[in-house]
DNA sequence: TCGACTTTGTGCGTTCGTTCACAAGTGCAT
DNA sequence: ATGCACTTGTGAACGAACGCACAAAGTCGA
């Protein structure tokens, strides 16, 4: 049977904290370091595995875990390998418990505060999001300009008016802004999500935010997705164009088609 | 004057990620190679570029560009380099034709078509985000399960039944698709996608879809985003406790207050 | 207790990406 | 012309991330 490690809430004290002098830019809690790269697929591991979890799944493998998240094996366990060894040979990983110290890992222990600044369409589904609700992170303000949106009732919160803004991040304790505004009204809300306390921001709008050092900022572009895209499409145009030219029909034109198919659905 | 510019901590690989099967780094028309992070910021370069033409600018240096964009200068000009020779020694860029070199990079020369599955808040506010509509991507089609939702017109468009999607996507030209229903149909809608003829896909919803070899499909995901933000909370609280303990209270937290915003908009 | 089997955790070579730093080109003033 | 000020394009060093492959560590059945 799988490692009983009855630790769960308790022991994130136990676990780490070696609270050594020094503390370096990096370093978590358990004083390990976590790459970027690693800490930008940890969520996708949690999602993998709250649904696991939920279909009553007790333990994983790297490998079947691996192909849940569409990652290399090898790459899930290295990353897992950063927080910590919290599998066990021979079996696997225990979901609940990967949950918990990948959670741990994420800061989503505590429950950080968010404010919404933009209440469009946009801003109406990023509020109604249910999928963050559930844990570490509330959303608990809903901030617009136009007198039509404010004051109207939104996934149980009441829109504010943009005036009250520093008012409200700084009372509210909201440590992470969210912003939703058209472009040009992006770079003012940030700073004056800023000057509120907010220090970690995401951005939807299409610019680029100045920030002071200290803030960390994620930017989320529709455009520059579909161009990436779009970039991909017309290479694989420019390829497809040029294997015909060569031998007829070979190589990748035909990935894409029947042949690709039969195997897709392998994982699951 | 110490820069404030802060480094995007994980801008690179970010949210997006293409599950599909290694495409070997992207060639030009010219035979060159386009590294996978530069094109992922190529969108960014352009965006910045037609605010400089909008405000009348005709030349930029890298440094100003690089600033404009939030990136590092050398990595701009490397990132340029990809493209051919389109600087002059001395001057800079012309942003027009930098404008016309990039776009014809991404594939911007070619109008791509879309369609965007799930029209819920989110399907309104992509259908309605003009920010693509301007150049080389163009939505063409709406579709949605929901009987409520199915006709109305949004964007321009008309909402179809989702029975019509391999219809309206093979015969409409489709090869882009975006996702952006719940998660539990996201799959399905998926295959049906690439079912029609679709070989790129922009998943919202929070799941890793299986896809056959050939298909790119990016992901953004807003629960993600903000875990990872979280993690970036955390870290920094866990680090401020660390350093009040040594000194008292010369925190970073003061950075996020008065003293940085002192310097922050330098750039502009 | 033993041996067959499964799966983790990681050392290592490779590839990819970033940054520095500077030679080479360009325009301008003199 | 000549020299100066400026900026690009890139070689080279560095660093981060990936993925293979395997020893170590565990399970399970007899």
């Amino acid at each position: 049977m799988s490692a009983p490690r009855d630790d769960l809430p308790a022991a994130a004290e136990a676990a780490g904290r070696s609270t050594s002098a020094r503390l370096p830019a990096g370093r978590t809690s358990t004083g390990r370091v976590v790459p970027e790269a690693t800490v930008a697929r940890l969520p996708v591991y949690l999602r993998s595995l709250t649904a696991l979890v939920e279909r009553g799944v007790n333990t994983v493998s790297s490998e079947e875990l691996a192909i849940e998240a569409g990652v290399n094996s090898a790459k899930l366990r290295k990353d897992l390998s950063h927080l910590g060894s919290y599998g066990t040979r021979g079996v696997g990983y225990d979901c609940e418990y990967l949950v918990y110290q990948i959670s741990r890992e994420l800061g989503l222990a505590e429950d950080w505060r968010v404010a919404i600044v933009g209440i469009g369409n946009l801003g109406h589904a990023l509020a109604n999001y249910g999928g963050f609700a559930s844990r570490g992170v509330s959303v608990v303000a809903l901030l617009d300009t136009d007198p039509e949106v404010v004051g109207e009732k939104v996934a149980g919160l009441t829109v504010v008016p943009m005036s009250e803004l520093e008012h409200v991040v700084a009372d509210g304790g909201v440590s992470i802004g969210v912003i939703a505004t058209p472009g040009p009204a992006a770079q003012e809300v940030c700073e004056r999500l800023v000057a509120g306390g907010v220090t970690s921001i995401l951005n939807f709008a299409p610019t680029v935010l100045q920030v002071p050092e200290g803030v960390v900022v994620r930017r989320v572009d529709l455009s520059t997705e579909l161009q990436i895209l779009a970039f991909h499409e017309q290479r694989r145009l420019a390829e497809r164009e040029l294997a015909d030219l060569g031998t007829g029909r070979r190589s990748t034109g035909d990935a894409a088609g029947a042949e690709g198919l039969a195997g897709w659905r392998m994982a699951r």
